[in-house]
DNA sequence: TATTGTTATACTCTATAACTATA
DNA sequence: TATAGTTATAGAGTATAACAATA
């Protein structure tokens, strides 16, 4: 029925083309998952980023918001401008410099990112519900030795690509 | 090095939320090179999704491009009109239904999908170089597991998400 | 009356450039 | 002189609405 069956299934598929195809479309399917949990939660993708960025390395300078999210310094104005208005974040002084603002969580915005990775956990059980645990082993083997392979394709790899 | 390495190639990283960002990452990665690979051509994403859509399922309306690629119809206008313009595909009258337009391939078009295709299939080569041919068998399968799982998640799964 | 595609218009997201205040 | 952030402006991509021709 779901065009992700069709191929993906057969056991015998060690084409290489065709699983790249599946994990593309995989890819594909969970990006548009992971969308719309955002978007429930009246969050754009990058403003998501950002909060998600914030929990994993605290608080941080909107330069470096800028170089982590790979936005300019202007966008990120913007995404804290709209992050503080809803009060999930603060702009507070930076200790030394007078010129930058440091960018922390709010407690409200801590208890959302911590729902949000509480929901992601939940939806990782789900996904991976009836993978046996050996074949998940091999699963995760194998995603570290394409990640491998893609990471030498080029330098542009400073992305922080969580969430 | 790449933030790729760091959780995704221990062994037993038989977490299941670690699996899942380790997925999400490559995704993401994925993506990226493939985008590259798409505006090295001279094409949007979506353009691309186009033009891949008429090579797999041949010459089509605009309105089945449309539920396709799921935008909208006045989208697909705007989409033909330049890929019309530049010579890859072409607007013929439909046989029966004077209102529609059927949108085809070129033979530039073709001959560009074809290249496009062969490449895929090389950069496939590449990515599961390193993967030995059972732990690519176990892959595969649990990635249609894993497409089956997150199938069921909602009804909005009509999508054309090859390319 | 419903549907195909188009003209006209507007919104969302992100970028570049010029500027202020510090460093 | 260089850097952190902002104001002002512009662009790309996509959507909604109203309309024409045809079914």
């Amino acid at each position: 029925m779901n065009s992700l069956h069709n191929v993906c299934g057969a056991k015998g598929a060690v084409d290489r083309a065709d699983a790249l195809d599946c994990l593309l479309a995989l890819s594909a399917r969970l990006a548009e998952i992971m969308e719309a949990g955002i978007t429930e939660r009246g969050f754009r993708r990058i403003q998501a980023s950002l909060l998600m960025r914030l929990r994993r390395a605290g608080p941080a300078m909107q330069r470096e918001l800028s170089a982590a999210l790979r936005v300019t310094p202007r966008h990120v104005t913007g995404l804290v401008d709209a992050l503080e208005a809803d009060g999930w974040v603060c702009r507070g002084p930076h200790p030394t410099d007078r010129r930058a603002s440091v960018v922390s969580l709010t407690e409200q915005g801590k208890a959302v990112v911590l729902a949000m990775d509480d929901e992601r956990r939940k939806w990782a059980e789900q996904v991976f519900a009836e993978v046996p645990g050996p074949d998940l082993a091999v699963f995760s083997e194998v995603l570290g030795v394409i990640g491998a392979a893609v990471s030498d394709s080029d330098p542009a790899t400073q992305q922080d690509s969580t969430t």
